[in-house]
DNA sequence: TATCCTATTTTTAGCAAGCTAAAACTTTTG
DNA sequence: CAAAAGTTTTAGCTTGCTAAAAATAGGATA
């Protein structure tokens, strides 16, 4: 229960990460959806919640899923904290792309020590988010929060920051990409279609801006923050 | 069978290693042998032996032991070229000192994928040899021969230069470094007690010389090539 | 030289972890 | 309130391992 994070069987660290991951994302906890995610049965995860139950980090309510507890929560920060260090190591020193990180990084973290953790972060100058924008908990479990909107809901002609591509999809990410969308790109909506229509963007900065067509689906994963006029004019 | 290395059980690569390792060193490769540095019972051994030469990695003559066929050493040098990779890099880019790099080398090479190590060859400028100095053998299974010999073969006065310290041990290994016998350090034997005693030696170059003494046992581990006076002079 | 002894190796039988298919059971929905 | 959808339980599989029993090699002994 106390034991370090590394010592997690890979099967009970993936799972904690991917109820974090529903959780945050306001999504309620099923066995079926967890069980998917995961690429094993319904049986097996409801093994795993009573497991994690037992271990106090959540609260198993049978038949209608599971919340983390504040000690879960700290462990899936550890968790995380592994996995997002990782991707961006990949991403910065190995130049891997954004699409491949995280699977790479899913094999990796069930096996790096504290202290590879320790000069990775170092190695890094102590960063606060992955390549995806996506924030790193610190070690002692605090994460960087950072509030922004969905793409869709800005409001037309407002300027706006990229704070985080939160898909993990390597196809959707890889056409993201082509579209230079990635964390800290300046966008703008020019016209959204009404009744959840394509958006029309614009992308980048002023001497170099381009426009394009985004299906919501899409739109939805990307995080914005709406920048005043005055920082644009500091640029 | 052909299936790549990734793939392959831990407890396969390592066997496989130990193998390696054990004939390299000219020694008979016998279960008991091998269970005791995998750390598992000999009838897990016996199996493992059964199932590499089911796979015809290795001729195996029931209750007498193992040797590797030219596939096994292929196999074998596949293994080999992702640890020591990994070793070089956890040394020269994350600041590992050299005693640790084994025990985390150990664990990461069962993950990675052949994506991961192709982008540390090339970070690493293609490398040919581990911290150790010990090998590393090209994509395609060959391994760069550097003969020399064993430290307490070379004639007193004789000048050489350090090419490989093949032990293991962590003590061990960061004992000697404390006398700064690393490869590619000049070193010079002063005078050898007879009968296997311990030896007298000059390690370093010209204005920086320190004397120590040393242990046969230890001695025998560091592989030395002398060096002509020319050489030095170059210096 | 034949046989015994001992150290080593292999075989056997069986354990535990981690998983699944299918049956049994709830909850939700029409 | 019945059928559908989702969840848990049950029974049993596979993998990888081990302890103990059986088998073997190879030198010691007579």
């Amino acid at each position: 229960m106390e034991e370090p994070i590394q010592d997690l069987a890979p099967r009970i660290s993936d799972c904690l990460k991917v109820i974090y991951d529903m959780q945050e994302r306001g999504q309620k906890v099923s066995t079926s959806a967890v069980s998917e995610r995961l690429g094993v049965s319904d049986a097996t995860v409801t093994m795993l919640f009573k497991d994690f139950a037992a271990a106090g980090w959540v609260e198993h309510a049978p038949y209608r899923g599971v919340r983390l507890t504040p000690l879960g929560e700290r462990k899936a920060m550890e968790v995380i904290r592994h996995h997002r260090l990782l991707e961006l190591y990949l991403a910065r020193e190995l130049g891997y792309s954004w699409d491949k990180v995280h699977d790479e990084a899913d094999k990796l973290e069930h096996v790096i020590s504290e202290e590879f953790e320790d000069k990775l972060d170092a190695l890094l100058g102590y960063p606060t988010a992955d390549p995806h924008g996506d924030p790193i908990p610190s070690k002692d479990g605090v994460i960087p929060l950072r509030t922004g909107i969905p793409l869709p809901q800005l409001s037309q002609g407002q300027k706006a920051l990229i704070l985080r591509v939160s898909d993990q999809d390597p196809e959707k990410l890889r056409y993201l990409g082509q579209l230079s969308l990635y964390p800290e790109t300046h966008v703008e909506v020019i016209e959204q279609a009404p009744f959840g229509g394509p958006l029309r963007i614009r992308v980048g900065e002023k001497p170099r801006q381009i426009e394009h067509m985004l299906g919501v689906e899409l739109a939805e994963h990307i995080i914005v923050t709406p920048i005043e006029a005055g920082e644009m004019a500091n640029k």
